[in-house]
Order: structure tokens, then C-alpha cells, then sequence
RNA sequence: GGAGAGGUGACAGAGCGGCCGAAUGUGCCUCCCUGCUAAGGAGGUGUGCCUCCGGGUACCGUGGGUUCAAAUCCCACCCUCUCCGCCA
């Protein structure tokens, strides 16, 4: 949620929320509506006023009085009755329209979509088309099995296996170090959320179409352990020295994958069910932004780490969702496309969510809500893809990245069987 | 899945429909006393929102209802705990 009153008077603030495509007229209308609420509020608040004096007294008055001050206060009471129900509507026609305006673009945001990224520095070399592709290679080593999977379950499958497992298992731990290196909290979080969480972190109503429904239970899978951490600290308020808390979450993740017909069909790279491990910080409004640099370098440790050509851009304003007030991509080099395709995010939502998470900080003098940041730490299945291409040779085996192989004891991939 | 108990402030724990934002105790803060510490004494100590900065208003698991008035009565839901069953 959007900060209404800086809304109404800061120019820069709402100049940052007309850059991500809110228009003067959805700010002025949400605006005016507001102003309404605050004056129906008052109106019902010295009703109420009213309305608790005069009961009170009752409670004081003599027997035959009673009756005359009952009378009165119920006529008080049919006003507040009617007062509130104003209120009411006023409020909901704020939180509809506040729907629709997003979290301030950063300054250092360029303007445009999602061909507007700014490309802030390239790394590595970057190979030329391997001899297979990474669905190619699985298939071929028979450690990702997607036919089978499609059997079992159907499209958008796979079943890992072999050393892609202990590979696997290897980046998970390899990214977890790294996190914790830097204060990562490692956390496993639910998987499966209450739709209140879900609207709470910023994921209901608009991508409501992407996640899985437990109708019997009314639960729902979710798409990443970013639900969990941000809903960590709800209504919950921090103490400024324990501040920055840092987490990093693993989990299997879920998505639909809702109107991506025929995109990415083949392989790991864009299927229903994924792990990673995510990361996520909660700071204050002076640190928020020293914090967004920090996840990225720790971001590029791990994909450089690696040894992956990629590029950092600067997401466009138009392209950024409604939350985050700057996000950075990591692309990485996919050899088999011959161009760079996401592998990583983070974002400053600044305190956006925690408007909405009542997550708060108790400073010195003064308390003010948290500010907020994700990032993945390591998309499992798409960093494997990453690896299976970029570090084949041209015999087609694959070298296990340096930093993996303490934790599989692996220095190329074998075939399962 | 079956049976029961309960959800009140940092914690423990009271609370007749009006004088309850809420006793009391512990903790915490300030001060006094005191070689130090402990003990003892005095005062203070929740959060959000609005504000003409005087205040006002809301919050006792959540949401409804009854009433002039609800922590207190009614309904639904959520959660926690105990016992039994099942179980990685």
C-alpha cells in the first residue's frame, strides 16, 4: 500500500507512481477519496463522542431519568449507525483505489517497459551453442525426465535424477553458505499459506490465477518462500538493533504458469513445481537501499561464483510490479538461445508491504514502518540448466562448477544406469 | 478422525453488562536509600488512527449479533493445549 498523506504531499514521491503508469487521475480521484474518508471519520468519531457521554451517564442517572436520557441516546445512536456506515464506504473506495497505484519508481529507475531495462554491467565470456541443449543433455544423461513425468503428473514436470539431484542438493547448500556468510537467517517455510497471507504479501488478488488452490483445506501452494518471510514479522514491531534482519528462505515452489502456452516447454526451465532459495531483509528506510546493492553483490557472488556469463540490468518503471520501487535482474547467458534469459531478482519494496504486514521498527524516538527486500539466492532448476550449457564441453559431459564440487564430490556429470 | 479445556497488556493472572484500556504480581525505566550487589521506598511503563495538540477514537483470538451501553451475553469461525486413534 501506497503512503497516502506523502501521496498528497510530496510531488516527487507522486511523480515516482505516475512513472510506473498510475495516471493524475487515478492519484487525484484515490486523493479525493481519502480526504472524504478522513472527514466522514471525523464525523463519526464525535458521533461516537456523543453517543459514549450520553451512555454513560445513564449508568449514573437516577431511575426516572433513565428513561428520557435511554430515548436520547438512541436517537444518537441511529445517527453514529448511519455515520459509520458512510465511514465504511469510504473506506472500502480507498483501498479499492489504492489498488491501483503502485510503490514510487526509485529515482535511478529509467523510464519505460520491459525492453527499457538498463544494462548495468556485463561478466564473462559467452559461449557458442553447445553441442545439446540443457533439455537435450538431460534427456541424454537421463538425469531430468520429463517424458515420464508428463505420465505422472503431465506437462511442465520432470523428474530429477541421478548426479542432477546431487547437484541439486549441492546448490542448495553452496547458495545457503553464502547467504549465511552475510547474515542470512536460513529458514524452511510453509508451502502452504492461508489466502490472508497470500493477499498480505502482495500476491492476491493480482496473480491469484498462478497459484495452486487446496479447495478442501483452503490452502494454497506457494509460488515462492518469499510468502513466508515476508508474513514472518506481521504485526510485529522490531527493534532497531536487531535490525537488519536477513533471511533466506528454501522451499519448493508452485506456479500455474497461467498463459505461457508453448513458452519454455521443454526442460527445467519454466515448470510447476521448483525449488530455491530466496532471500529476503527487513531494514529501515535509511538502510533499505545500501541493502538492495548488498543481496545483489551477494547475487553475483553466487552466479559468478558459478563461473555463468551474465548481465545486471535495471528494471524499467513500467516493468516493475506494483511492490518494488527498483528491481535488478540477473540474465544469465542461455548458449542454446544465444541470449540472455532471467535468472535471478531483487527488489526494495521499500515499505510498501510492510504498510500492509504492519511490520514496524521502534527507533530511538519514534516508530516507523519496516522497509522490505527479496531476492532470489538460487533458482534451483534454472541455475542447473544454466550449468548443463554453459560448462559443457564440446564432447557434450559437463564440468561441475569449482565451488560445488566439496558439497557432491562430483567433477562431471554421469549418466543415470 | 473422536473427547475435553482455553484464547485478556512484555510475561503470569483477575475481571458483577455501565465507575474497565482494563486489578494484582513479575519484568522494565527514573529517582531515593545503601561501601558494591541484593533487599527496601516513591513514581512511571501498550499500540494504531484522527487532531483546531486541549483531546477524541479504536483495540481483551477473528467476524457478526443483542443492547442506550459488551472483555463481560448470543452465534459462527480461527487458533492453542490435553487425552485417545493414526502416522513421517
Amino acid at each position: 500500500m501506497i503512503d497516502l498523506r506523502r501521496l498528497s504531499q510530496d510531488a516527487d514521491y507522486r511523480h515516482g507512481a505516475e512513472r510506473k503508469g498510475a495516471t493524475a487521475e487515478n492519484i487525484d480521484t484515490l486523493l479525493a477519496a481519502e480526504s472524504r474518508r478522513l472527514e466522514t471519520m471525523q464525523t463519526a468519531e464525535s458521533l461516537r463522542a456523543a453517543s459514549n457521554k450520553a451512555s454513560k451517564e445513564i449508568g449514573r442517572a437516577n431511575p426516572e431519568e433513565r428513561a428520557d436520557k435511554i430515548a436520547a441516546a438512541s436517537e444518537l445512536k441511529q445517527q453514529l449507525t448511519q455515520a459509520e456506515s458512510d465511514l465504511a464506504a469510504a473506506e472500502e473506495e480507498v483501498k479499492t483505489l489504492s489498488l491501483e497505484v503502485p510503490n514510487p519508481a526509485h529515482e535511478s529507475v529509467p523510464d519505460g517497459g520491459e525492453e527499457d531495462y538498463r544494462v548495468e554491467k556485463t561478466v564473462g565470456d559467452k559461449p557458442a551453442a553447445p553441442k545439446f541443449s540443457h533439455s537435450e543433455l538431460g534427456e541424454h544423461l537421463g538425469i531430468v525426465d520429463s517424458e515420464r513425468a508428463v505420465r505422472m503428473s503431465g506437462s511442465r514436470f520432470a523428474y530429477v535424477k541421478g548426479d542432477a539431484v546431487r547437484l541439486q542438493f549441492a546448490l542448495v547448500q553452496w547458495a545457503i553458505s553464502k547467504a549465511t556468510a552475510h547474515g542470512f537467517i536460513p529458514v524452511i517455510p510453509p508451502v502452504l499459506v492461508r489466502e490472508e497471507m497470500m493477499e498480505l504479501a502482495g500476491f492476491f488478488p493480482t496473480d491469484r490465477n498462478q497459484v495452486y488452490e487446496l479447495e478442501q483445506d483452503e490452502l494454497f501452494l506457494i509460488g515462492t518462500a518469499e510468502v513466508g518471510l515476508a508474513g514472518l514479522h506481521r504485526q510485529e514491531r522490531l527493534q532497531l538493533d536487531e535490525l537488519p534482519l536477513r533471511y533466506a528462505g528454501y522451499s519448493s515452489c508452485f506456479r500455474r504458469e497461467a498463459g505461457t502456452y508453448g513458452k519454455d516447454t521443454a526442460g527445467l526451465f519454466r515448470v510447476h513445481q521448483f525449488d530455491k532459495v530466496e532471500l529476503f531483509s527487513y531494514t529501515t528506510a535509511e538502510t533499505s537501499w545500501d541493502e538492495l546493492e548488498l543481496i545483489r553483490q551477494l547475487q553475483e557472488e553466487i552466479v559468478g561464483g558459478l563461473e555463468l556469463p551474465y548481465q545486471v540490468i535495471t528494471v524499467a518503471s513500467g516493468d516493475l510490479g506494483a511492490a518494488a520501487a527498483k528491481k535488478y535482474d540477473i540474465e544469465v547467458w542461455l548458449p542454446s538461445e544465444q541470449r540472455y534469459r532471467e535468472l535471478t531478482s531483487c527488489s526494495n519494496y521499500t515499505d510498501y508491504s510492510a504498510r500492509r504486514m504492519s511490520t514496524r521498527v521502534v527507533g530511538e524516538d519514534s516508530t516507523e514502518l519496516a522497509h522490505t527486500l527479496n531476492g532470489t539466492a538460487c533458482a534451483i532448476g534454472r541455475t542447473m540448466l544454466n550449468i548443463f550449457e554453459n560448462h559443457q564441453q564440446e564432447d557434450g559431459t559437463v564440468v561441475v562448477p569449482e565451488v560445488l564440487r566439496p558439497f557432491c564430490g562430483l567433477e562431471v556429470l554421469s549418466a543415470v544406469g
